[in-house]
DNA sequence: CGTAATGTTGACTTCAGTCAAAGGATGTGG
DNA sequence: CCACATCCTTTGACTGAAGTCAACATTACG
């Protein structure tokens, strides 16, 4: 994967085995950042559904996806799912999240992601202040988003739900009105996304696509046909 | 505010103008931090319903709780509100969310908060990496708790919201099976923490009071009388 | 006290969930 | 290349959990 213009930093660093490709570590870490993680990445490769940490295992790496998309979610015991996230390339995962991953991690797409061990993360943070003081900052980020998707999820309707999570991804993906937008989750990971059920994600697509809000060229494509239409349904 | 033994670090900080105690940073910060800190602190006091911080306001501040409570949220155009949080002495509020606040803050109880400026707590910092180091650890956590909201709010019923709600307080405050626990926020406040109405919060207490899993002596404190039981109702 | 704010309860409504069936896409093996 | 199987998605009919509206009770407070 090649360095997007709208979040690239232009950091590279070679990462053992990665397809003798550069690991591009877009938008998450500055070049100084990078030296520092050269030394100690390696790359691991996922088919679509495999999945990269298990809630509850020791939190023994760190990873930053450099291709693909990875979903996190937690899951409740009857098999209840929330997916707290889609992580796209630049994206760290597992930051300091204590002794245990407190959420999984799976493929949406073929993916890869560069693995780090934490010990060897905290060393280097210990000898490069800057490198932590840019983890804070995506911690302080996610931490908006967060916040962000409990407004959707508590106070939201299902219209709003989606015309809010296509507006996300748009804005995250640099895609503007008129452009084809890859969807690459099912309906299954939208519904779990959003707090809905896949029925109720269904019907939401088929009445914004009959208002001409958006089309869907296929089930895994959309484009925003109107966006400051989509922008009023999103209710912020 | 003393420090509680559960959560507190025995650091301590003269504050000017705390009304002449110090400023006990319980939990959020450990002795050498406070040492840094210590320079840059003013304390403000609240009264019960005051605002602290306005979303969008410029981000020129972060604060440490020390005594009362306060409650983060977000606010819709047509008034709908999602409350992210509820601080506790030793939280600490405002960490690096960009240029602006994505939240408001107002108090629950007459509360006191140490302000500091956001760029000397950045020169700090910079000089000071285990104070960062912190923060980002606080960050983490902040992170793990925003995310099993989302689980809460997407997937959990009103019982299951309100069961977790309870044991999720009564852990941070170090209650247990039996004690009265304080519940100083309005049926209102709980309502836009947990996605629900008030009448369905109030409809979810009488029903647990009737199963007794829980009393409710008095509008603002709660006893759980049977954990096992509440842990149950949570779901997970 | 008396008034306003907050909380509880009841009756009814509604939005999203459940259940069911059919339509499309994708992939495998003959 | 097609037949078949499987999976995913859409659509429809119905249900139900939580929301809304309304009345009343309780609490907090000047």
């Amino acid at each position: 994967m090649d360095c997007q213009p709208a979040n690239c930093c232009g950091a590279r660093v070679d990462c053992a085995g990665c397809e003798a490709r550069p690991l591009a570590l877009c938008g998450a870490l500055k070049a100084a950042d990078v030296q520092v993680m050269g030394s100690i990445a390696y790359p691991r490769k996922l088919d679509a559904g495999k999945q990269l940490i298990h809630e509850g295992d020791p939190a023994d790496d760190v990873f930053t996806l450099t291709d693909g998309m990875l979903k996190l979610y937690k899951l409740m015991p009857d098999g209840r799912r929330q997916i707290t996230g889609f992580m796209i390339p630049g994206d760290f995962i597992g930051l300091a999240y204590g002794q245990s991953y407190v959420y999984s991690a799976e493929a949406v797409t073929p993916s890869t992601a560069c693995r780090f061990r934490r010990s060897a993360l905290l060393d280097k943070m210990a000898e490069y202040p800057e490198l932590e003081h840019r983890l804070l900052s995506l911690a302080s980020n996610e931490l908006a988003a967060a916040q962000a998707q409990m407004l959707l999820l508590g106070r939201k309707s299902a219209r709003e739900r989606l015309a809010s999570f296509l507006l996300g991804l748009a804005s995250r993906r640099g895609v503007g009105e008129g452009d084809a937008m890859p969807l690459p989750m099912s309906r299954s990971d939208i519904a779990d996304f959003l707090g809905l059920t896949i029925e109720t994600v269904s019907r939401a697509f088929t009445v914004m696509r009959k208002e001409r809000l958006i089309s869907l060229p296929d089930k895994h494509s959309v484009i925003i046909d109107d966006h400051d239409a989509l922008r009023d349904a999103a209710g912020d």
